[in-house]
DNA sequence: GTCAATTCACATGAAAGAGACCACGGTCTAGTG
DNA sequence: CTAGACCGTGGTCTCTTTCATGTGAATTGACGA
């Protein structure tokens, strides 16, 4: 055994790598030129432009599906503004901003603050008053006597948790700006999120729109082609990988950035099997690796409870396929909770645990009437769970 | 047999609490000249 | 006299609890044929 891994340590570091820089595949990296994404790009520019004369261009509001290319988009249309301003010395700034990073800017507070310390004002985490927060950083942007371009991608997660009112704040800054103007551009995931939002906030936020379709499996296709180039060795697929990634990740709304993934992963997988190509089976490989090592990464990052809840339910469910519901798995949840001794939380709050669960993909919950017998969820473990790895994962999360 | 009322077992919402953070201003304390 | 330690107050933020209300269809039971 000993042996046997040592020749394969041996073999492995003297195998050349099939890769040739694998940064080209991480989703943060920035390409020399977005191909097919030239129309959204010079829409962007165009919608930004009287920017460069100082005018106050209209707020934009971007949406498509993940990994359509909305943020590398607009990076690449303010990285030219920047450069522009800088080559021209127009007082342009710019902030970019994802509102779902936890503990930064995800609540009202927090991005106020953010944006604040973009200014390099130091602000503290939490203790002062949002309005006071707020109240800073429109001075400073009035003092600044700067064009401010802010961009918020993933803006629907900002109001889904905080309301609208950031928003309705931020919209109405410029009214009280005389010195400087923000020109806000939104970035949403959700393709109705307009559509939920207070009508005063619809308006000034989305004044211009822009959609961003998905890729289709020839414009995949074309992108990876492209990152091959860049990431492997030369020869280093065989011919039918990339069409395969380009169609798996199509089916699943011309995802890039899932795409581009698979690629890489499948290559991974290639170079671990020593073999010196990647082939087609190297990506359906992949492919499941990707599904579950997403799922195990999931369960491992969730709170103890939600752990506890978990192991509840693969525990009640033993036998495949048919459904539990609420009430035994909160029964079950009790005496687990007894023997690891964590504390009890409600049924009500179990509920809730148990939809974020489903969210996350993990079960399969849904809510059914038994007529005479109540209302609860009905929770389907799926038969594509690695059961077995994932209650092990759990008992020693959980010290069972 | 038909149909509305009933009933179950939770779901779902809203509000409020607990406890961990943190800033700020006032008071106390010990070290300094 | 002053810097720093130490409070108390008031703020945010997350996770929960509490209380209240909602809900969909199997079941029941009254009613009529």
């Amino acid at each position: 055994m000993q042996n046997e891994l040592m020749k394969f340590l041996e073999s492995y570091a003297e195998k050349k790598s099939l890769f040739l820089e694998k940064n080209v595949f991480h989703p943060h990296y920035k390409p020399s030129a977005l191909i097919h994404r030239s129309e959204q790009i010079e829409q962007v520019a165009k919608m930004l432009a009287p920017i460069l004369k100082l005018e106050k261009p209209s707020n934009i509001f971007i949406y498509g599906k993940t990994g359509t290319g909305k943020t590398a988009s607009i990076k690449d249309v303010t990285d030219c503004f920047a450069k522009i301003a800088e080559s021209k010395k127009i007082p342009i700034k710019t902030i970019y901003l994802n509102c779902k990073l936890k503990h930064v800017s995800d609540t009202e507070y927090r991005l106020f603050a953010q944006l604040a310390r973009e200014f390099g004002k130091t602000m503290p985490a939490t203790g002062l008053p949002t309005d006071e927060v707020a109240k800073v950083f429109f001075e400073v942007v009035e003092n600044a006597g700067q064009a401010v371009i802010l961009v918020l991608d993933e803006i629907d997660q900002l109001t889904k948790k905080t309301g609208s009112e950031v928003l309705y704040n931020l919209t109405r800054m410029n009214e009280e700006l005389t010195k400087s103007f923000v020109c806000l551009v939104g970035i949403s995931n959700d393709l109705n999120f307009v559509d939920t939002l207070d009508p005063r906030v619809r308006s000034s936020l989305s004044e211009e729109e822009l959609l961003f379709p998905p890729y289709n499996a020839v414009q995949i296709q074309d992108i990876l082609n492209e990152r091959a180039k860049l990431g492997f060795l030369p020869d280093a697929i065989e011919a039918g990988v990339v069409p395969k990634c380009a169609a798996y990740a199509a089916r699943e709304h011309g995802d890039a950035r899932r795409a581009l993934e698979l690629l890489r992963v499948s290559g991974e997988i290639a170079e671990r099997s020593n073999s010196t190509k990647v082939n087609t089976t190297h990506v359906d490989y992949a492919e499941d690796k990707i599904d579950r090592d997403r799922v195990l990464e999931a369960i491992s990052t969730q709170p103890k409870q939600s752990q506890a809840a978990l192991y509840s339910i693969i525990s009640t469910s033993t036998n495949k396929e048919a459904p539990v519901f609420t009430g035994t798995i909160y029964e079950f949840y009790k005496t687990l909770c007894e023997r690891t001794e964590l504390r009890p939380l409600t049924q009500r709050r179990l509920s809730d645990i148990i939809s974020e669960l489903d969210m996350l993909g993990i079960i399969t919950a849904r809510v059914i009437s038994k007529g005479r017998y109540g209302r609860t969820r009905e929770i389907i473990v799926p038969s594509t769970l690695n059961t077995p790895t994932i209650k092990k994962l759990l008992e020693e999360a959980l010290n069972l």
